[in-house]
DNA sequence: CGCCTTCTAAGTGAATACACTTATTAAATG
DNA sequence: CATTTAATAAGTGTATTCACTTAGAAGGCG
């Protein structure tokens, strides 16, 4: 009943997640990896970390172990974590192996069906999504509003799937660095209506109870991102990250 | 600078992993649960676990969360950890994705095609495969024999896919309780011979460079694996575990 | 001069002690 | 008699300590 306060300035950005601090001390070092201050192939120092984050090592173990579950760090006896390296082909994969994840959930959401909010969820993502792309191009902040939109519709569709562990090898997969959303900010208007008219589409299928429909067409979405990504990368040399 | 002698005798069984105590105990708490000597959806008691491993607390924790992030545990805040209950939904469903993955690691394999040692691995396993099932019966432990040659085709193919995270997610799949190759013990001769054929059309199209078929191939390969499970469950209602 | 050995520092692995949260039981009150 | 509340026990969360392993540096030896 002491040190009960926040520590110096360190969750300023989470306010530290609900429960214990292994969970705060997680996020805190995922977005540390994620944003690339701490760089790929390095190792981890646990004390280095604990006093950084004013904690204990305890926690920090913690929840190196959890991220290291979630394929963002390696692990060796008597050598701690080291962060994944994500060359630019295992991330192009990753897109593949979304893409045919997602496919399956979308499978799955068009065998069991919507529920009536799922529905309402998507339906609403769908116009807000025609509305932001009625005028031809984008103003400032569209694109985050579009990313918010996007992130509706998949999520929902992959809750309708009503499969956990569809779920977590799919969030896994957002987790690679650079496919995870927040860095996809590089698209083109045609870009995005394109896309949009894919979640149009898979949304019929699904709602039409077209499971292998619905399957083909969220594989060539995703597929069309990890495009899109390429291209991208690729046209102005200028990795987003 | 006392206790230094290593503990009374619980390495026993496994004769622990080298490395780490975590790891060790990792394997044995994940073969209690795949045993069902800890039943599903119960709670973990981290004391009772590590007085029965002779250990501390701190390597069954370590343990535990790295079950977690296999997906074999649930972890909820000052709750602890409990078994993950795997419904059979959960487990025909775990196949199917595990259909998706592995036809994607087909289809990766079929692009980036065999190192010389793969291909020879494989076709080992064919033959020694033609060879087991010549006959028309399995004699005793034939069906061991194949289950083991069904593992180098699947193992090798996947590492010829080269990519990481898809490895450890077909893992998983492989994890799940009953999936888990342990299990599938109640096959017909001609549902082996069946899946034995699969496997030398996948190799011809893998050899032959066709992602698509070697794809299309895999994922209706694994797919009737699950078919014959679902089978081997209804016909005789007797649950293999 | 180069290589090997040894010593030392740094960092991880494990154990223990303590703090805090949750669940259960009993008691008291309506 | 039921319901709520307080006390207590059980169990998880965190910190701290010590042991052990590994890596790096310095010095001796060939």
């Amino acid at each position: 009943m002491d040190d009960q306060d926040p520590p110096t300035g360190i969750d300023s950005v989470a306010v530290a997640r609900a429960g214990n601090r292994s969970l705060s001390v997680m996020d805190q070092i995922r977005e540390a990896i994620l944003d690339g201050s701490v760089s790929a192939g390095e190792r981890i120092n646990e004390v280095k970390f604990s006093r950084t984050l004013t904690v204990s090592r305890t926690p920090v173990r913690a929840a190196l172990q959890a991220l290291a579950g979630e394929g963002l760090l390696d692990y060796a006896p008597n050598r701690g974590f080291t962060v994944r390296e994500f060359p630019l082909d295992a991330i192009v994969d990753a897109y593949e192996i979304r893409a045919s994840l997602e496919g399956v959930a979308a499978r799955f959401a068009a065998e069991r069906g919507l529920g009536p909010e799922e529905r309402a969820i998507i339906e609403q993502s769908l116009v807000a999504g025609d509305k932001l792309l009625e005028r031809g191009s984008f103003g400032p902040g569209d694109l985050a509003a579009y990313r918010s939109i996007n992130g509706d519709f998949h999520e929902t569709l992959l809750s309708a799937a009503r499969n956990r562990m569809l779920a977590e090898m799919i969030r896994i997969c957002h987790h690679v660095p650079m496919s995870s959303s927040r860095n996809i900010v590089a698209f083109e208007h045609r870009d995005v209506r394109r896309r949009h008219d894919d979640h149009h589409r898979i949304f019929e299928a699904v709602m039409a109870r077209e499971p292998h429909r619905a399957e083909m067409l969220m594989r060539e979405h995703v597929s069309g991102v990890k495009a899109s990504l390429i291209r991208s990368l690729t046209d102005r040399s200028e990795p987003p990250v």
